[in-house]
DNA sequence: ACGCCCGCCTGTAAGC
DNA sequence: TGCTTACAGGCGGGCG
């Protein structure tokens, strides 16, 4: 029997906003810094490399010159042209301590010592997460799209990426190929804003619903962003200290599942898409023809 | 070529 | 109260 859970969509994986705050403190922290030593204790974390001692051979020794961040990846640029890129997928942490015998945190798979002091600890305990040192050009990220927050699309960008496609809205706005960045949470808060239905074709959108796609996008982007992110009650996500974001509290349809409406009273509904739940207010993102079935 | 769906994991909480 | 089990999620890869 399924069980009939009401509260869903309570799980916190960063998505752009969230990754950003994370990049502006590790470039902070790690700006000129050198490694002088990596311990990596789970192997999954470092998967692609040949041999764990392949990437800590790789950052041993590498001073870091900037941390730029392509959606939700971190790119850690080190001064011998190659890229530490840093996935956190659904569970992943940065955590820096000052103190290195500071107590680990359950999960610690990576830790990396600057010669100066302190440590960066990769936290990850579903293991989805990785890092990895690549060349400058990153090839592992040729396939992505677009970074809406570093490289704003304006509306007509938006109606030339969204004609002719059959997809579902939400799926194209999550789709790394279009556009980086945008996971299930901002998809859900920009399609509410915009009164669009996640399920709804991509070429159907209007001139002004792409107006306010753009719009709407950089907004929730900039407020999530200046409130350290979304953390939900499973306090996932956390920054680079440990620190909770606050933008969870100006959600106003992700978790809400059940709550009323902020807008106008009904109760927030969700769907699946794509395989994925999405929460969306029935009454201000109307859907087309078809009837709701039940409640 | 493009859409869709699975597998990867494990903490959580629903359900007994 | 305690045990079992379904489930969420991003992304890569495989399938249709």
């Amino acid at each position: 029997m399924k069980p009939g859970r009401g509260c869903t969509l309570r799980r916190t994986m960063p998505e752009l906003p969230e990754v950003e705050v994370v990049r502006r403190d590790l470039e902070a922290v790690l700006r000129d810094c050198t490694f002088s030593d990596v311990v990596v204790t789970g192997l999954r974390s470092v998967r692609r490399a040949e041999t764990p001692e392949t990437f800590v051979h790789a950052l041993v020794g590498r001073t870091v010159i900037a941390v730029r961040r392509h959606g939700k990846y971190l790119l850690v640029d080190l001064d011998d042209g190659h890229v530490l890129v840093v996935h956190l997928r659904m569970s992943g942490q940065l955590r820096w301590t000052p103190d290195r015998a500071a107590p680990l945190l359950a999960h610690t798979h990576v830790r990396m010592r600057p010669v100066s002091g302190g440590e960066l600890r990769f936290v990850d305990p579903r293991t989805f997460g990785e890092m990895y040192v690549t060349t400058a050009n990153v090839p592992e990220l040729a396939h992505l799209g677009r970074d809406p927050w570093s490289d704003p699309l304006a509306a007509e960008d938006w109606r030339a990426l969204l004609r002719n496609r059959r997809t579902r809205i939400k799926s194209l706005l999550m789709d790394q190929r279009v556009v980086v960045g945008i996971g299930n949470i901002y998809s859900d808060e920009v399609l509410f804003r915009m009164g669009v239905r996640g399920d709804r074709p991509a070429t159907m959108l209007k001139k002004a619903q792409c107006i306010v796609l753009a719009e709407a996008l950089l907004e929730v982007f900039r407020d999530a962003i200046n409130a350290g992110g979304s953390t939900l009650s499973d306090a996932q996500y956390v920054d680079l200290y440990g620190r909770l974001g606050t933008y969870a509290s100006h959600h106003l349809v992700y978790a809400r599942v059940g709550e009323p409406c902020v807008q106008c009273g009904a109760t927030v509904a969700r769907m699946n898409i794509g395989g994925r739940y999405s929460a969306y207010c029935p009454k201000c993102q109307p859907g087309t023809r078809r009837r709701r079935q039940h409640q």
